[in-house]
DNA sequence: CGGCAACCTTGATGCAGATCAATGCCACCG
DNA sequence: CGGTGGCATTGATCTGCATCAAGGTTGCCG
């Protein structure tokens, strides 16, 4: 059996009244609009659920019966084409807000990576809470706003970029706002494959594995394990990943 | 000299009663959520302006100032890299609204096609107004998940489509929300060059042509002018867009 | 510990689309 | 009406990345 065909779990379908109030991903999230006076109405709606790594917890093209907000692990979007081409459309971690849409279906799956812990919003309850906290409101669109600030990013990435160029800029991003290792600066973990990252960056596996190598060689990275990355270079790379080189 | 260059125009700076009240562009865009009765409140901040042809009226890096709200005319929206390599992140026309950002600096150019009109608003007036008409920002954050899942289309058409499928995708597109022919249905006209096709899509501009070029040759499309595309197998086409042939 | 499976790396070859290079087609203007 | 400049088309060639094809590495489980 396909992980992706196992279904998340809920661990707490009531909700408490601290659910909320202790979340880790609150200061990191939208839902610190809600004051802490009301944070209770907020954990009343909210269902924490996790997921396994590779479960489909969103599925492109399903009824968008929910909103979401990560708490903890990191999360795969992305997009199909029928034959199975698929781009991943970006990366969501803790903190991060899924399912905004103004249709009535999702625009695109996603899956956990590794074990993910989030909560599920029923989008009717969502919108009465948005009506009496018009800051939260505010703090959605500051979301969308930024999530399109790095959409456009993204698709000069896509099409303009080389292969070195595209790994730089994702490995500084990553560098920014990825897992960091306590153990130094300038290291940090990736959670996903060598696939996700080419689906990501619109190419194959084995171009990212050989540019990796290559960033290596040319002394810009180290690689103390497959799912670990030192930047030795960071201006370099940063000069890299803006097309200075 | 060079029409990036010039200045943008604006024709009534002070604005006046029923400039909101006649616009054509109302009906399409975020302006329709403040209501008839109050709607000399919008015309007060609004800067009614033009740009002639290739005019660069957003600059990106520049301080976020203004929002602008197309009334006429087509806008092309892009980012460069340092050596010039151009991405258009998107086409504007009637009624489309430009300058959402969190940051204090615009994300992108933007540069009149043709002759394009729109209405100026000063950023810090508008949040007063969002304030009175939370309908208004409703409105916005609408826009801006829908421009949200545009942008992931582009990056699956970008990442992982062939030029075929991507020219295929841009015609159905165009078709949908182009300016249409009055003479027929599935006839319309294209207001940017091949360059702007090419640096939309990916791809170059003989790319672009040759495509288009099979495309008509294999009986999916006519095309009457340089500046003109007529659809004659829509299904067939759709097709191909999404990825089915 | 050994055997398997999933993932990653590395090498050889192929091809879609880029680049280089004319040529054609208008629209504009003196 | 002939010249000029900007865009589009078409052809020849090149190349960055994809594809095809082995290995290598890691970690799990019996």
């Amino acid at each position: 059996m396909y992980a992706s065909s196992t279904r998340p779990v809920a661990i707490d379908p009531l909700g408490s009244a601290n659910v909320c109030a202790n979340c880790d991903a609150r200061p990191h999230s939208v839902c610190n609009a809600v004051p802490d006076s009301e944070i209770s109405r907020l954990a009343a709606i909210a269902m924490v659920t996790h997921a396994e790594p590779g479960t489909t917890f969103i599925q492109e093209g399903d009824p968008a019966t929910h909103f979401f907000n990560i708490s903890a692990g990191t999360v795969r979007m992305y997009k199909l084409l029928p034959d199975g081409r698929r781009q991943i459309t970006g990366f969501a971690g803790v903190g991060h807000f899924l399912g905004l849409a103004v249709s009535e279906t999702y625009a695109f799956s996603a899956e956990a990576i590794d074990c993910v812990r989030f909560c599920k919003f029923s989008r009717a309850r969502v919108r009465t809470l948005l009506d009496d906290y018009p800051a939260m409101e505010k703090r959605l669109l500051a979301v969308a706003s930024t999530e399109l600030v790095a959409a456009q990013d993204q698709m000069l990435l896509l099409g303009r970029k080389t292969a070195r160029e595209r790994l730089a800029s994702f490995l500084m991003l990553q560098s920014r706002q990825g897992v960091l290792c306590q153990s130094s600066r300038n290291r940090f973990a990736l959670p996903m494959s060598r696939g996700d990252i080419a689906d990501y960056l619109g190419l194959t596996i084995e171009t990212v594995s050989r540019t990796l190598t290559k960033l290596r060689s040319d002394g810009f990275i180290e690689i103390p394990s497959s799912t670990e990355i030192a930047i030795r270079a960071p201006a370099a790379l940063e000069g890299l990943a803006t097309g200075m080189a």
